[in-house]
DNA sequence: CGTACGATCTGCT
DNA sequence: GCAGATCGTACGA
């Protein structure tokens, strides 16, 4: 198990991160509580001349502001005003590309998940979205621009690789104002039966 | 200031 | 499958 430093985060490819986030750990250690959970989908945000993205046509205000700094730093921000959703900023060059992380399978801390969740058992639905992995792992918008090679949220390579066979691409989702960007292929996923193998063996149950 | 609207989740049907 | 919840943010007046 290796953590992803911070020249990781600096390519200029953000499509090319993102498909290969899929199989990275998401570690965090908030309120003294260390929670993980493996990466299994996620969707890219491609600078000022994706109309998805926050940072669309260059804008810039105080919530997406660190979208423009060096990348390996968090961008979280509220959506809905219910859900705190979890980004990484990549890139090193002030072009303000993002990944949203949508998805993962919990894997260490999962008591102190469920009592974030408020649930007594995980069911699918425990970590299938960017709101509630995020409540899970006990992210907030407070941890906006917080870098990612600290001690608070990282991520970690621990050898669980797949094979680009093994990750779907399609639209991403909840986009549609983005006209013809909605239709831009930016979201990876990991083969679904793969995803229902790995929760299988971990949580005794399949998704 | 006032207003409109989400990079969503949940529960109910 | 669908509607309602819910509030910070963006933007226009």
């Amino acid at each position: 198990m290796k953590r992803l430093e911070e020249d990781y985060y600096l390519g200029n490819d953000v499509l090319q991160i993102a498909g290969d986030l899929i199989g990275k750990f998401l570690v965090t250690n908030i309120d003294g509580k260390l929670t993980s959970g493996l990466i299994i989908e996620t969707e890219a945000y491609n600078g000022m001349a994706d109309r998805a993205s926050h940072a669309y046509n260059g804008r810039r205000t105080k919530r997406n502001e660190i979208m423009y700094s060096r990348g390996g730093v968090a961008y979280v921000y509220l959506c809905y005003g219910v859900h705190h959703l979890f980004n990484i900023v990549t890139n090193s060059c002030d072009v303000p590309h993002a990944i949203l992380i949508r998805a993962i399978v919990a894997m260490d801390g999962i008591d102190t998940m469920l009592q974030r969740r408020e649930q007594s058992r995980i069911s699918g639905k425990f970590t299938d979205g960017p709101g509630t992995l995020s409540r899970a792992l006990g992210i907030k918008t407070k941890h906006s621009g917080i870098p990612l090679n600290g001690n608070l949220i990282w991520l970690e390579d621990r050898e669980y690789n797949f094979g680009q066979d093994e990750i779907d691409r399609g639209p991403r989702i909840g986009v549609t104002y983005a006209g013809k960007d909605a239709l831009l292929p930016y979201r990876y996923r990991l083969d679904k039966k793969i995803i229902a193998a790995i929760a299988n063996e971990r949580h005794k149950l399949s998704l």
